[in-house]
DNA sequence: CACACGCGTGGATACGTTTTCAAGCATCCC
DNA sequence: GGGATGCTTGAAAACGTATCCACGCGTGTG
């Protein structure tokens, strides 16, 4: 356990100042025999400039923070695939943090991220717009990737309840200072589309009671549903799970059990999918015959499911791709918000009404 | 985006010296009402100790590395998650890097780590002991989940070729310094006991022509696989992926095609098993009735297959979460190797010989 | 009463790097 | 030929922290 060499060492060793060795090392001007020299001893010193001496320095830290809820559910493996490809491009380390989907550990670890110096960060939010108005202020570089914080009911009076609210939007003009969005990019699935898809896809096939199952985030997704749905929305039939895979199977069954009229559900992940084919195995309900089953997000189980599963795909690494490249490329304007194309795949386990 | 606050604003708002606020914030000794001061203000100006002046001063860096082939498979992501978890118990970051199998990429990777001082790592290796002894010199500290880097042929003169290796081996006393293994402890699941378990279920069922799908690493379960199997092993029916998910697929795809006599595989991960179902779908084998499948490491879609698949589960979660500790919790001495137990999970994937 | 001792405190230093600044030197143009 | 210009170079400062050391003070003991 040797001490690791200093850009001191490699400054004695070739006979010049250490404000030359970094020069060489970053690029800078020096004559070609001074540069020739320093890398050679460098090279046979084994030296690595220290990051942390750098980003003390620069006061910046490189690397990229990367906030999923679950590094268990294999889309966001995906998300942190394409994440670490481009951090990798980018010659960025990424720190890895899991939030589990709550907001107070979100929190917790974007106070653990600030300490660190990690500035830019790619993140699947958990908590409201107001979890993450400190890290913005503090200077981060945030890019939401997958879905978007929601908006937190009211920036300076956090306390308000329901009535009050109420009267903020009966108003028109609020009260206290608008919440103002959060300044911060993201790169984003096209759910309405996908969602809209799914339900023609579904309502073609004749169905007429459809049911929605979500996971926390995506309210997107379920606005495009009733949309979709057109005006009478039967509030029952869209039911919501926590994001742990037992909540999203007590969803799931309980739905299946309280409402047996329903011919078709949209699930609004993979593992809402995952406990809805178990629900449905589980209760003795035929895919497709009894219930049809629609799922967004294409995973490589799908097709190995029985019966294979439709499904709307995303681009799962491409999203995280996109973000982490619009984290880590500055300069240029960043767009606002990117939007990624999904698609149906037709497998098997959606039929005609019955 | 105002600056942070550093320890010299802290002392200076409290009128205290900053060795004082450094003091009262790592829990040394202070004076009741010094110290009760010195929160105050700390809490007030929001203050955040700088990790990187910390660990500049130091001279080490809180944080954990975690280096796995690929995030993407949900057996490493449970892994991860369990690394995570004492991460965060433990107060740490963790930095993650994906390694693609590739041990050049795993060099890069381990180059990265030691430049940002990262000196304690828990990895899932791909490279041979040989990639890994320059990081152990360096003094880091590294704890191998999951399975051990292969032994490499010669530490001293990787330019030998096979005859001097020879040479070296009838010598009996070799030449070089012998290639001792790294010291370094590593957290695995019981994989010669569990492939057993398999092969002695399979053999129970009466099958006797039983393939192995293996993927890079692992050295263990082929091993035990042959010895489970008794003396005459027809090496056809042993057959390697790289690790990518077409690699497997075409694995089990040319074995089923070369060998149709075989009656059952035991697939060594959860892609070779992905992979297995897939090709035997393609050619119009019925498992179990065809063929029977079994496969290492339990995933949540082994129960929604057609059939559900029988598996040898592994504990992936705790395997990661006990590496983590093993990394993290310095001081007492370290246990060299610690293996967790498998478990048959018995389903629908295996049939009696036909 | 003098002395030693313990405790709380702050100044100074070092960690490894990048960057500024000025100096040394050769070259070029007028 | 002289001054200006360009290039290379090294000393020094700064980043934010932890820790060594010395100092002042109050108390207990000889």
């Amino acid at each position: 356990m040797e001490k690791r060499a200093t850009i001191k060492d490699v400054a004695e060793a070739a006979g010049v100042g250490i404000a030359t060795v970094s020069r060489v090392l970053s690029g800078g001007s020096a004559s070609p025999e001074t540069r020739e020299r320093v890398l050679a001893v460098a090279a046979q010193l084994d030296y690595r400039p220290s990051a942390t001496g750098r980003n003390l320095r620069q006061r910046r830290t490189g690397g990229l923070g990367l906030l999923v809820p679950d590094v268990t559910d294999t889309f966001f493996g995906r998300l942190a695939d394409g994440v670490l490809a481009y951090a990798r491009s980018a010659g960025e380390p990424v720190v890895l943090a899991a939030t589990g989907a709550d907001p107070e550990q979100e929190s917790e670890m974007i106070g653990m991220l600030l300490e660190q110096s990690v500035d830019r960060v790619v993140a699947v939010p958990a908590g409201d717009a107001e979890t993450w108005r400190p890290a913005v202020r503090a200077g981060m570089t945030v890019v939401f990737a997958d879905r978007l914080p929601l908006e937190s009911a009211d920036g300076a009076e956090p306390d308000d309840d329901a009535p009050d609210r109420d009267l903020l939007l009966l108003d028109g003009l609020p009260v206290a200072a608008p919440p103002r969005p959060l300044d911060a990019p993201a790169v984003l699935a096209d759910d309405r589309s996908g969602i809209r898809t799914a339900v023609r896809y579904l309502t073609g096939l004749g169905h007429r009671r459809i049911a929605y199952l979500g996971g926390p985030g995506h309210h997107g997704r379920v606005e495009a549903f009733r949309e979709a749905l057109g005006a009478p929305v039967d509030e029952e039939l869209i039911v919501f799970a926590t994001g742990t895979r037992d909540s999203a199977y007590a969803a799931a069954s309980g739905l299946f059990q309280s409402r047996p009229d329903v011919t078709a559900v949209v699930a609004g992940g993979n593992v809402l999918g995952e406990a809805a084919v178990l629900a449905a195995r589980e209760l003795d309900l035929r895919v497709p015959q009894d219930v049809s089953l629609i799922m967004f997000d294409d995973v490589p189980w799908a097709e190995l499911c029985s019966p294979p599963l439709t499904v709307i795909a995303q681009p799962g690494r491409d999203i995280g791709y996109r973000a982490a490249e619009l984290a880590l490329r500055t300069g240029a304007r960043r767009p606002r918000t990117v939007v990624l194309p999904t698609e149906l795949i037709v497998r098997a386990s959606c039929g005609p009404h019955r």
